[in-house]
DNA sequence: TAAGTGATCTCT
DNA sequence: GAGATCACTTAA
């Protein structure tokens, strides 16, 4: 069992798309080579109200793709090395996204891109096979307890309000 | 614990 | 245009 997730997949509430995408995989094919690996660490970034999200003060030329519709890759640089990669989800005019912090063997949102070559080439375009970067469902089946919540990394500025909320997914190890 | 690094945003 | 900030990583 092997199915591309479609836009009607990223096309839900944040949360849920966040919880669900914990081991889904993210396949990587760049020069005709092909790598994939399981989701194991994400982040919900929802809506505008969202004191750590980038849209918290309303679109910027940076983040209007996360306003678009879901299913689009979300790639920006920061601290002058590092790339972080989301996919947004949720309508359109409803800005959101989820961070991919990390998967299978790669931990880490920075060591992620860099390992599988993740920049802003692939800023805004639709997480699909024709873009190089896309999630598939591989039949993994993992029971709600082994996903953990916490609350999210690095987003102490937003407030003990939005950090502790727990809105990072985390595969628990065994 | 703090440096490194540069895009982005906010305010002049 | 200037200055501050930053959804991080690494080396100490």
């Amino acid at each position: 069992m092997r199915r591309v997730l479609r836009r009607s997949f990223f096309d839900r509430p944040t949360l849920i798309v966040a919880e669900e995408l914990i081991g889904k995989f993210l396949v990587r094919e760049r020069d005709g080579v092909r790598s994939a690996h399981m989701l194991t660490e994400v982040e919900a970034y929802d809506g505008p109200k969202d004191r750590a999200s980038h849209a918290f003060r309303g679109r910027t030329p940076r983040n209007s793709v996360m306003f678009g519709p879901a299913g689009a890759l979300y790639v920006y640089f920061t601290y002058g090395m590092h790339h972080m990669l989301n996919v947004t989800t949720g309508p359109e005019d409803y800005p959101a996204a989820v961070l991919i912090r990390g998967v299978e063997s790669i931990v880490g949102p920075g060591r992620l891109t860099k390992a599988l070559g993740i920049t802003r080439e692939l800023d805004r375009l639709p997480a699909t096979k024709a873009s190089g970067l896309w999630f598939e469902d591989r039949g993994v089946v993992l029971a709600p307890r082994a996903i953990q919540r916490t609350g999210r990394i690095g987003i102490a500025y937003a407030g003990p309000l939005w950090s502790k909320r727990r809105y990072r997914f985390v595969r628990k190890q065994e």
